[in-house]
DNA sequence: ACACATTTAGGCAAATTTGCGTAAACCGTT
DNA sequence: AACGGTTTACGCAAATTTGCCTAAATGTGT
């Protein structure tokens, strides 16, 4: 493909949010993989923010956080880094 | 794979938000892809919830509208349709 | 009806994500 | 050191997203 930029800061802050809210719920990566019907290996590489995650996978994670979705995305706004 | 579901009423939401948004500000589809280097049937797969976008291009979106990606979130919670 | 912009739809190759498995690294406790 | 739990890392096939293109459908105004 010719062009696909992502904005690796933004990203990597919202993993690092989530990894906050599972501690704070005292949950496992894998504990929290099982409730959302998710991959232990996909809840690492979203708070790790090696990946670019669906919104769809965030409201399911901010379910059983029981949490509002835009809540998970309530980090610190850097300017998009190209 | 085995097992993929995505959460389409929180998608479909999130895209008529984004519309809503966009002609808020009066652009067109064409003009906001081009703002956020996306292309325009991007844009519009995501207004209609036909695809689950990733977090990064919610960033841009709500960069080019002047907010704060988790407005664009911001929608009404629907118990999660499996 | 006509022109014009805008939105919607579809196909395709490439890139990325996801599920799944396995294994290594890390950490605290005994 | 050994053990158990947790996190990180890697590879792979399948699914999905993305960019790019083209064209049809839908408005909007004249």
């Amino acid at each position: 493909m010719k062009k696909y930029t992502r904005n690796d800061q933004f990203i990597k802050a919202v993993g690092k949010k989530i990894r906050e809210i599972r501690k704070e719920k005292g949950l496992s990566q894998q504990k929290l993989a099982d409730l959302c019907n998710l991959e232990l290996s996909q809840i690492n590489r979203i708070e790790l923010g090696v990946i670019n995650t669906g919104i769809s996978h965030i409201s399911t994670i901010a379910e059983i956080f029981e949490i509002r979705p835009m809540e998970l995305l309530e980090v610190e706004i850097k300017k998009k880094g190209k």
